[in-house]
DNA sequence: TGACATGTACGACAGGATGTCGTACTCTTA
DNA sequence: TAAGAGTACGACATCCTGTCGTACATGTCA
């Protein structure tokens, strides 16, 4: 998957919130409160571009064409944290959490929150340590 | 703090391996292995604008300058992640890893390091935890 | 000391990505 | 059919990257 600018990521940002499908020109009035003719242009080639790369739908059923996501919000971030991982820490994305927590750049509440999806997800393995599953760091390649 | 290219992060990522300060000839000949006098110049460019940009300390003290990271790759890591959270997820990074963890991108033994990393650092879960696998979490997200 | 090897500093360039705008074409509708 | 709105996309300036070459500095050794 490729990579979204910053007026890329606006737009899908758009498209994202709104939940709804929506047009060239709603785009643009959010974009662009001021919206001039060129600007239409501009947004034009944007969702050109992210249909090229493949974040959004273009219906063109009829003469107005309606734009929707094609790619989540959380599957565009959970594809770019697995590649941070991959390029800086062997896929492995224990050591970005560590780095977080250690530095208390996640609050109390957000610890909660993830310890609660670990839980949700990760069936109790039983002893309370879970050390013994060949937990050696492998850290860098 | 500013992202590393490709090259860069392939220079840094010999001096985060390394572990001691190299020379620009230390980090040419394992970039480009049959190294050639221009590659020297593309090294010493690269290098220059590590610097440039704070991700590495130059020692000028002598002639042949050693050159060791100014950032750690944690740090870079750390940074990258909440950069990528305040883009995508408003600063928040439990919904990055519910997506890692819903997909089953993150290994077992991975929850279990993540795991171990919040209680070592968490500890204050209101309760006098002791129960921490208890069933307590709704974790719906 | 002078020649040579080695190293540093940095200008220059090409290629790609990005944001922007303008123009040509299409479609709908009055 | 003409006007208005929309689409398709060429073109451009800018920035970032990776690369190379050149000019200058420094150290070594006969």
């Amino acid at each position: 998957m490729l990579n979204l600018a910053n007026a890329e990521l606006a737009v899908m940002n758009l498209l994202w919130e709104s939940g709804e499908r929506m047009t060239a020109r709603d785009i643009r009035e959010q974009l662009y409160p001021d919206s001039t003719k060129a600007q239409h242009g501009t947004v034009q080639r944007l969702l050109q571009r992210l249909e090229e790369k493949g974040f959004l739908e273009r219906d063109r059923s009829i003469a107005v064409h309606f734009f929707c996501p094609r790619v989540s919000r959380e599957a565009y971030a959970g594809q770019q944290l697995e590649s941070l991982a991959e390029k800086l820490t062997a896929g492995s994305v224990a050591p970005l959490i560590t780095h977080l927590v250690e530095h208390q750049r996640i609050s109390d509440d957000e610890i909660q929150r993830i310890r609660s999806i670990l839980d949700s997800h990760a069936p109790a393995t039983g002893d309370a340590d879970g050390s013994h599953s060949s937990s050696e760091q492998r850290g860098d390649s």
